[in-house]
DNA sequence: TTCCTTACTGACTCCCGAGTCAGCCTAACA
DNA sequence: TGTTAGGCTGACTCGGGAGTCAGTAAGGAA
């Protein structure tokens, strides 16, 4: 496993890294937990990122990128608007792959470190601003209303923000069905059609 | 400073530890950090809570004790309904005391920290009991209406905690204005009530 | 075939921070 | 005015984890 090149190599250690940070948690994670976890050195994890730092931050930034890319994907979809809504919806819930476990976390870090602040500033801006524009176009199209997409957007995503919070750091707070309900509520009170419709 | 009785001793350490985390973040918080803002010794810190652990758990139940009496004395003062909707929104959006920063670092702990969970879950289940005890007075004495009081309360603190971390984390993203803006406008669906009557 | 570059490693160093311990100081009681 | 208990400290230990470095291997260019 000699000589590969630097960004197949790069690319495989941020994966790496975002699983560790998903499972062990950022204050628990040691470069030599990345490594190990790669099958490389330690140092090799710090020939590839120089510090500790900037490995963490570029592993959340591949992280982003990877969620951005879903997003994107939705909205550039073909589809009605209030299908992308659903879509979008679904996407941003919490699944099996600690995403939300790892978002956590890079929030509490965000506060602190200017350089993270940036990436889960763009991944969040930007989830708020595709619902945004899909709502927008639902509006174009007539296919339901809404007087203040923007709005309408952040009300949505901050309200799935914190029931998805409590259901992932207290377990059993709420159970999923309670958690898609609530929020397909608020959405189709927000866009004056039926929580059945978003289903 | 000699000699204090140690309940005193022990409520100043809290008091200071919880300063110095809301301060600094959880991660970087030392013992050695919270002995020198409290003007004591290293060594004192350990003597009255063994490990660090325990200190920071400890001082996260302080935090929420504190939290909580302000919350029951609201609930629990004579006053309209409507009136204790609008004061327990105050007290729960963000402040000067930097207890956001703190509970946001609480809740990442917590997904790996029994002890935590168990202290930032009372907590959060306090507060959306609190307002949905509340909002069934004010359905009972016939001030608003509201069909589910309970899913009510869980979606309008649950909206307010998503939009106070977005606050919170990325500086200057949504105006203190809009976000308790946003937070009344969702309340006064729920209540069907005008905002304004919230203001 | 030699030389250079680049990916990579083992075996370090070094510091920071949690936790310990022997003993000091003082208030209170006998 | 001893004695003691409990609050308190300085000066440690010790382990863990970030970061370093000398050197190896391999592939390409000349």
């Amino acid at each position: 496993m000699t000589g590969r090149t630097a960004d197949v190599r790069l690319d495989a250690l941020l994966s790496t890294a975002c699983e560790v940070i998903a499972r062990r948690g950022l204050a628990n994670t040691r470069t030599a937990d990345v490594a190990a976890a790669a099958g490389v050195s330690q140092a090799l994890v710090f020939y590839h990122f120089e510090t500790k730092d900037n490995l963490l931050v570029r592993a959340f930034a591949y992280a982003a990128d990877q969620e951005l890319a879903r997003v994107e994907t939705v909205v550039r979809s073909p589809g009605a608007p209030l299908d992308k809504v659903r879509r979008i919806l679904k996407l941003y819930g919490p699944n099996t792959t600690k995403a939300w476990e790892m978002w956590i976390d890079g929030w509490a870090e965000s506060i602190r470190v200017p350089e993270l602040e940036k990436v889960s500033r763009r991944l969040d801006v930007r989830w708020k601003e595709a619902l945004a524009e899909v709502i927008r176009a639902g509006v174009a199209a007539g296919d339901f209303r809404c007087a203040d997409p923007h709005g309408a957007a952040w009300r949505i995503t901050a309200l799935a923000d914190g029931l998805t919070v409590q259901a992932t750091v207290h377990d059993r707070i709420i159970s999923r069905r309670q958690l898609a309900e609530w929020i397909r509520l608020a959405t189709a009170r927000e866009l004056a059609v039926r929580p059945e419709q978003l289903v």
